[in-house]
DNA sequence: TGGGGTAACTTGCTTTTCGCAAGTGAGTGG
DNA sequence: CCACTCACTTGCGAAAAGCAAGTTACCCCA
């Protein structure tokens, strides 16, 4: 995608693909979620070339979901740890397997969450974590919060309308 | 990324990634579930150029996550649809979009997802269908699937002999 | 009948990014 | 002291993205 300036979105879906949304970023979380921390670990799993990979790593220290942590000083080697933020992104990689699971597994499921203890396979689906209600258009619809600007306010608007219509 | 036939994996999040693992991909599924259904409302939301949304466009419907529908035979138009797989998708987006909020909202939420009854904002997190269990590490662990093949197993096996060294 | 507008693109060109190969620095192991 | 590991950087050609303009096929309005 563009990398000049284009007008900072409010969408917070919009705000996560511009710092995460590259296909090396995220199948790095993903490697990194599943416990890879060094820069040779990535490099072969990932098969990704090492300049790419440097920026990589480095965007995602930038914007917080990793951690460069020195484990040698001499030599100087580092390896990257999630942070507290990196672990909050592992939703998106459970629903991204989970769909992949779904619709993309076409010789079967080669690999899943399962239940640690009794070892039956998962079946992620997002709820409200008050109500426990499922997250469906049903029940839930997009509405702009306490911040929303003229961008929000115009994206709700446009599918009310539609709404209204159709 | 390389488009050059890299080795096919089978893990569902990166067989995820190669069908949508694309920034403009995502944005254009966030904004057909928000109700954009046409090319030049693509276009105009995104500030893409139309090659570029042509090819996206293209794939998403090769990949069965959107359907060209002529809506008009003379002049020639056409919409794009969500189909079921495309809906499906949702989980992911809902995920990026909490994530978004709770860690990239600066200047406070500018959209969420509110119960339509209560109009209370949800705090979407993902359980596990069946047991209702919250989908972490604590409860859940990647798992080979009855497909799996050595790229998961290796996988697996990495991360239970980490697991095991502390 | 003709000028303007809309919709969904395509084509051509420039700029940017990517991917590959090779190289570098600071060590360790034999 | 020679090979090897790790974490990179540099240089270069190829691929992809971005931009502007053009195209097709209508409809609307006067």
């Amino acid at each position: 995608m563009s990398k000049s300036e284009r007008p900072a979105t409010q969408c917070p879906v919009g705000r996560t693909l511009e710092r995460v949304g590259d296909g090396w970023t995220l199948l790095i979380l993903r490697d990194a979620a599943q416990g890879l921390t060094r820069f040779d670990q990535f490099e072969k799993s990932l098969g990704v070339a090492p300049n790419i990979l440097t920026k990589r790593l480095a965007g995602l220290v930038e914007n917080g979901l990793l951690e460069k942590h020195a484990y040698s000083e001499r030599p100087p080697r580092y390896e990257y740890l999630l942070t507290d933020r990196g672990r909050d992104f592992a939703p998106v990689l459970t629903a991204m397997l989970a769909f992949g699971n779904r619709h993309f597994a076409l010789e079967g499921v080669a690999g899943q969450l399962v239940d640690r203890e009794t070892g039956v396979p998962a079946e992620p689906i997002m709820v409200d974590r008050v109500s426990g209600k499922p997250i469906t258009s049903e029940h839930f619809a997009y509405a702009p919060g306490p911040a929303a600007g003229p961008e929000v306010l115009a994206r709700v608007a446009f599918m009310a309308e539609r709404q209204a219509k159709g």
